[in-house]
DNA sequence: GAGCACTGC
């Protein structure tokens, strides 16, 4: 195979020379966890791990010193102690995320409470807390502890606590004033997670009421990488800004002459002309979208290096993507065979969350596969789209981590200048239904006028609140109260839809059932269905496969994984995503845990699936859609949108009349997933005085549907009385929009 | 008869 050659041109943006480094040392932060994998099974993860005394301590104490943070010490503190909020800019390697803490807490400013340190992801609060740990001489979990979900490595001696963002909000439902710590510091506040942004307006909050009612100040420290300083500092009252210097080698970016159409192609051509110009053992991380340009870009690496063997040296191939089994994803780090190159192709997993030690050149596409959330229609829906100028930068950094490097850009330089400066932050871009709850447990029913750093679109707080209002968590007042249910619902880490349907479940005395099925629909999927082996994958799969829908499938998988006692090798044989599956276990023991807290009785249906069935009708009745006689397809209850089952459902082929589905995906068509079949159930929609409502009681092959007045529903409920006694088998469920569950709970 | 980026509680 012949490729054309691709020439650039050397970028003039003086903002992506990176600034030589003056000081050669160690980075600051812990060792790099190496794989996603290590910290998923992270209960592992040694409280008793690397703690070691004596020369490693002053070692580690040596290493301190030389950070480029450590002559800044004094001012830092200084300035620190004044504030009630700083602005910490600091770029990577400048050694804030470990040092910070640590000079909080020599100088006394923490006042003997905690210092809290936000992380947007498990394996940074875990790793640095473990550095930090040992940097102090002491045992991680005494001084120096970390909380994440399903794990908290802190004790009564825990001064410095390294924690995820929504782990902090979990706890500041308990506790909105924050009284245990007397520091919160925001870490990564540039990556804009949905539970930073929500904690920016928490903790501001706090702060002030902690003032006003006298309690022991708050101090917030916003740490960040970010050039928009500004925006920062005006949300928290022009908040001063402390500079800190970083560590990082020059990059030089060379960018496009002319845009390119192709770009996986452009990526192999850019790699080859690499590979041949520049010696091996120099290593090439490529960024596309997705899965399935990675395969292929792969595919195309490797014919062209097989028919260019012996012309040039051979390449070390790994792609790399979340999806992509623990195994095959521990590959990117192994070391590069002498006399190789390492080639990586990744996803934006390789951003932030994954760092890769040897990449010399960055191959930038320039585009990322983003979620987009349409409030209007409730549409998720994947999309390719431009990165912005800050995730440029991010990716051209990962060059010049160990030595100078180069990054090419698959764009031009125009087309850079044309980018939007950041990244639409996550919380603009999500359905709020979650978020929105946990305000409302928070005590902020105003959630409109709540102060966001940048709000999100009143639509999809609007949307956010109705969805809440049909599931009963909160009442049609204005604003909008908690229900005692919606209380009950918040404290479950969960989609309001989920969480309603295990509140649900003592009704059905089917609790044990819909804990296994709620924990797998939670986890990302448990099915691993590869397209080389596809039919064997399916072949596997029949004996899970149930004509009630995807839900008692999992089930049954969930049933058949306990009865192996998730025995990897029969994951495998099963095509099941181990990792996934034991995510699911713990998350059902912590869901568990929850309903025994708020003593719900925990009993088993055993195989009666139709109790399991009705119940989730019941929690998904607002997701239902009916088959459609002309055309074979659906359209969904309560906005009348046609609408198609995925062909990944167990459920494509047997087309029952109504269906319960767990999310609309908008790809060519717009596909209900994860789906189920009601025995019998009652949708009652809408809201006033016209109610929609819709009886299918399948078994009797009766079905009535129409629009009705308010003054009509007693003839209906009296007719609902009548099929009741007529089939009592078959539950005759109830909806309004209407709080019905708050008489009961009260 | 279709393909889904990444986090987190």
């Amino acid at each position: 195979m012949l490729l054309g050659a691709l020439t650039y041109v050397l970028g003039e943006n003086p903002a992506f020379l990176y600034r030589e480094n003056r000081m050669r040392m160690p980075d600051d932060g812990p060792p790099k966890k190496k794989t996603k994998m290590s910290e998923a099974g992270s209960s592992s993860h040694g409280r008793n791990g690397n703690y070691d005394t004596g020369v490693s301590y002053h070692r580690l104490k040596e290493e301190r010193r030389k950070l480029p943070i450590f002559p800044a010490k004094g001012k830092l503190i200084n300035q620190i102690q004044r504030l009630d909020t700083a602005i910490v800019i600091g770029e990577t390697g400048s050694g804030k995320t470990t040092q910070i803490p640590q000079y909080l807490y020599e100088s006394g400013i923490h006042r003997n409470a905690i210092v809290a340190v936000t992380q947007p992801r498990r394996v940074a609060a875990i790793t640095v807390a473990q550095r930090v740990s040992d940097e102090r001489g002491q045992q991680l979990g005494q001084l120096v502890g970390y909380c994440v979900r399903f794990e908290d490595v802190t004790s009564e001696n825990t001064k410095i606590k390294y924690m995820t963002d929504g782990m902090l909000l979990r706890e500041a439902i308990l506790d909105p004033l924050m009284k245990r710590y007397s520091v919160v510091i925001l870490d990564e506040a540039h990556e804009r997670t949905i539970h930073t942004d929500v904690l920016f307006g928490v903790v501001k909050a706090a702060q002030r009421h902690r003032k006003m009612k006298g309690i022991r100040p708050l101090k917030i420290i916003v740490m960040s990488a970010t050039m928009d300083v500004d925006h920062f500092s005006n949300y928290f009252n022009k908040a001063p800004v402390l500079y800190l210097e970083g560590r990082q080698y020059p990059v030089q970016v060379y960018y496009a002459p002319e845009p390119q159409s192709d770009y996986v192609f452009a990526s192999v051509v850019t790699l080859f002309q690499i590979h041949k110009e520049e010696p091996p053992n120099q290593d090439v991380l490529i960024f596309l979208t997705g899965q399935e340009e990675i395969e292929s870009a792969v595919k195309t690496i490797r014919d062209v290096a097989r028919d260019a063997s012996g012309q040039m040296p051979p390449l070390m191939v790994c792609p790399l993507y979340a999806a992509l089994p623990s195994q095959q994803q521990l590959k990117v780090f192994k070391a590069t065979p002498s006399g190789y190159r390492k080639v990586i192709v990744a996803t934006n997993i390789a951003e932030t969350s994954v760092t890769i030690q040897g990449i010399r050149f960055v191959i930038d596409a320039g585009m990322v596969k983003a979620k987009v959330f349409n409030p209007l229609s409730g549409l998720d829906l994947l999309k390719v789209v431009r990165i912005s100028k800050a995730q440029g930068l991010q990716r051209t950094g990962r060059a010049g981590r160990e030595a100078p490097g180069a990054c090419y850009r698959l764009y031009t330089e125009q087309e850079f200048e044309e980018l939007k400066a950041n990244t639409v932050p996550e919380i603009q871009r999500t359905n709020l239904s979650s978020v929105v709850l946990q305000l409302m447990a928070l005590g902020i029913s105003d959630v409109v006028n709540f102060d966001f750093m940048d709000k999100p679109s009143t639509e999809s707080i609007v949307s956010a609140v109705s969805q809440l209002e049909d599931l009963g968590a909160v009442t049609n007042d204005k604003p909008p109260r908690l229900t005692p249910l919606g209380r009950k619902m918040a404290a479950f880490p969960l989609d309001p839809r989920l969480s309603k349907t295990i509140l649900l479940a003592k009704d059905f005395h089917c609790l044990e059932e819909i804990l296994s099925i709620v924990s797998v629909l939670s986890v990302d999927s448990v099915l691993f269905t590869p397209q080389s082996k596809r039919e064997e994958a399916l072949a596997a799969r029949a004996k899970f496969v149930s004509s009630e829908g995807d839900h008692v499938m999992f089930l049954n998988i969930y049933r058949a994984y306990k009865g192996v006692k998730g025995n990897k090798d029969w994951c495998h044989e099963n095509f099941i995503n181990g990792r996934n599956m034991k995510t699911a276990t713990e998350v059902r023991q912590q869901l568990r845990q929850i309903c025994e807290r708020q003593e719900i009785p925990i009993q088993s249906c055993g195989n009666d699936t139709s109790a399991i069935r009705r119940c989730l009708a019941a929690g998904f009745f607002m997701n239902a859609a009916e088959i459609q006689k002309e055309s074979s397809g659906y359209v969904t209850l309560s906005t009348k949108k046609p609408v198609h089952i995925h062909p990944s459902s167990v459920l494509f082929q047997c087309k029952p009349s109504y269906v319960i589905y767990n999310e609309l995906v908008k790809t060519t068509k717009c596909y209900m997933s994860l789906l189920g079949t009601s025995p019998s159930s009652l949708f009652i929609f809408g809201s006033d005085f016209i109610f929609n409502v819709v009886i299918a009681v399948e078994h009797y092959s009766i079905l009535w549907k129409a629009n009705i007045a308010l003054g009509e529903s007693l003839l209906l409920f009296c007719l609902l009385y009548f099929l009741q006694q007529l089939y009592p088998e078959n539950d005759v469920i109830q909806y309004e929009k209407e709080k019905q569950f708050d008489e009961r709970d009260i």
